[in-house]
RNA sequence: CGCGGGGUAGAGCAGAUGGUAGCUCGUCAGGCUCAUAACCUGGAGGCCGCAGGUUCAAAUCCUGCCCCCGCAACCA
């Protein structure tokens, strides 16, 4: 079984902030979670490294093009290492392999009658350099961000005939019983995509005349191909396309191409378009999240509110900033984001619950059985309810791709636990029944090991802390994909009697 | 009549196929003492934007209206 999964290939005019963690971080829960389901998983992201901007923005750190996205995309990578962000693949639109395919694709569409050349006259602003149209100036007829009158200004462009495609789309985004069909998610995005497609396409410009930093069109070398067609194209170079002979090109079409919002119309009707076009496979699913605020604004970098990875990793530590991350706010519509709520996030789930759960168990074992895993045999019920609400609850919300729901199971999971403590009353029966007593804490052990499968995917590094700290045995990644295939296996838990657990640090402080 | 989303307890949100209104946080009361002043139980708190309609029955379907947000940004 085969799952491929793309972020977007991020544009390389800013420094990586909490909007690209928050989708990367989202895409690598997903990918751990279905290597622990079995599939073989291709995970890309990668930077977008073409067009004026960067052009701009290396110009303004008097840097070449090429030195700039070098030390950019480096910073984007060193990000997704310090969140320990498990892709299989990092895609630059300026590697050779994809500057070939993009020019093959465009070739291949220009061969099929699909590209053709138009004079092209529209306003232009000369300080975006780039062209606008007339309902995206201000109320003076001026540019928004240079509040000057752009000039009429014609130019040669090819042109795709992605016209040609509102029908095909249409019914393949419609049709959920079509063999090639595009999911869209959520639905609301969905609707609002069809409700565009309904009202009729434009044929769109692929290139650029008077842009030097791109990928030459092959038929006219003084053309470059449009920046965004360029990366669009990444996700199948990234994956080894053109297939011969390429064992990783079986994993087309992708599966989840995941993104936020503002991007969702490229990737669920110019990319499938520009597939179809060119006799490829369109992806089977667009899902898109929302934006955030931060704090009820605009993430911003003039309002300076603008949050790093690294001042989330400083603050709560790499898997705890992976989990408040992405359960924060609903995955899907816009969200807020504040430091008071990532706090009291953090307190709640990750201090008060997992933490002190952790503890909680560790010293009973300690005080009871010198830190011992008792020989006792399996009371199941427990270990049944919370397999229970991971295979269900968990599981489903996680393939619908409800992130934040998911993690909301592991706290009820965790709390299945907390409340049959209080109703054992373990510490009077310490002093009334020890075999009930091991019986009750080997369950509560067993039960507390299983959440911490599905738990990996979000915390990899604490999550196999507290298996060890558990008592528990090996690398919880293999087992926990073991269990996945075959769970009766493990009916008598994970954690083995006479096995010692260790003594557990506090892994959440709380913060005042 | 541009398109789309939304209006449900103090806050943030769930509530396909209509049938006693739920969750988290906060709050109040109680319990426990193994644990990171953590944990458990219970209570209070809602005319489900407004007005009509369909129905034995509507937050959920239909009609009309009101209000908020995005489709403009340095941006995922």
């Amino acid at each position: 079984m085969k799952f491929y999964i793309t972020t977007p290939i991020y544009y390389l005019n800013d420094a990586p902030h909490i909007g690209h963690s928050y989708t990367t971080t989202a895409a690598d829960i997903m990918a751990r979670w279905k290597r622990l389901k079995g599939y073989d998983v291709a995970f890309v992201t990668g930077t977008d490294e073409h067009g004026a901007k960067i052009v701009a923005a290396a110009k303004e750190k008097g840097k070449s093009p090429q030195e700039f996205v070098d030390e950019m995309s480096e910073k984007f990578k060193d990000a997704w290492k310090l969140l320990n962000i498990s892709n299989t693949g990092f895609i630059r639109t300026t590697d050779a392999s994809h500057i070939k395919n993009s020019q093959d694709i465009i070739q291949i569409l220009f061969d099929k009658g699909l590209i053709y050349k138009k004079k092209y006259t529209a306003l232009y602003c000369v300080g975006c350099e780039k062209f606008i149209l007339e309902r995206d100036l201000d109320e003076n007829g001026c540019c928004h961000d240079h509040k000057t009158k752009p000039q009429l200004q014609s130019e040669e462009n090819y042109f795709f005939k992605l016209s040609q495609f509102q029908e095909i789309l249409l019914e393949r985004i419609l049709d959920e019983k079509h063999k090639e069909h595009i999911e869209i998610q959520p639905m609301e995005r969905r609707n609002e995509i069809i409700g565009k497609l309904k009202l009729g396409l434009d044929d769109i410009s692929v290139s650029r005349a008077t842009l030097d930093w791109g990928i030459p069109v092959p038929f006219d070398k003084n053309h470059t191909i449009y920046v965004w067609v360029d990366a669009l194209i990444s996700y199948i170079t990234a994956i080894g396309y053109p297939a011969k002979n390429n064992p990783l090109s079986d994993f087309w079409p992708a599966d989840i191409h995941l993104m936020a919002k503002d991007i969702l119309w490229f990737h669920c009707v110019i990319w499938p378009a520009i597939l179809i076009g060119a006799g490829l496979a369109a992806p089977k699913k667009v899902y898109s999240h929302g934006f955030f605020t931060i704090d009820g604004d605009k993430m911003s970098k003039t309002i300076g509110n603008v949050i790093s990875p690294q001042a989330l990793v400083d603050k709560f530590g790499v898997d705890a900033a992976r989990y408040l991350t992405v359960s924060l706010i609903p995955f899907g519509p816009d969200g807020d984001i504040s430091w008071s709520g990532l706090n009291l996030k953090y307190n709640t789930d990750l201090a008060n619950n997992l933490g002190n759960l952790t503890s909680r168990l560790n010293k009973m074992f300690q005080k009871y059985f010198e830190g011992n895993i008792p020989s006792v045999k399996h009371n199941g019920v427990l270990f049944e309810k919370a397999e229970q609400v991971l295979n269900e609850d968990f599981a489903k919300e996680m393939d619908a791709f409800q992130i934040h729901k998911a993690s909301d199971a592991l706290q009820k999971a965790l709390t299945l636990i907390n409340q049959q403590i209080e109703n054992d009353a373990p510490w009077t029966l310490a002093k009334t029944d020890m075999e009930k007593l091991k019986e009750c804490l080997f369950s509560y052990i067993q039960s507390f090991d299983l959440i911490l499968l599905y738990l990996f995917p979000y915390m990899p590094v604490i999550s196999q802390k507290i298996w060890d700290i558990n008592g528990a045995q090996g690398n919880l990644e293999e087992i926990a994909k073991d269990y996945f295939a075959n769970p009766k296996k493990y009916k008598d838990g994970f954690s083995k009697a006479g096995a010692k657990l260790q003594a557990a640090e506090v892994l959440f402080p709380r913060i005042q």
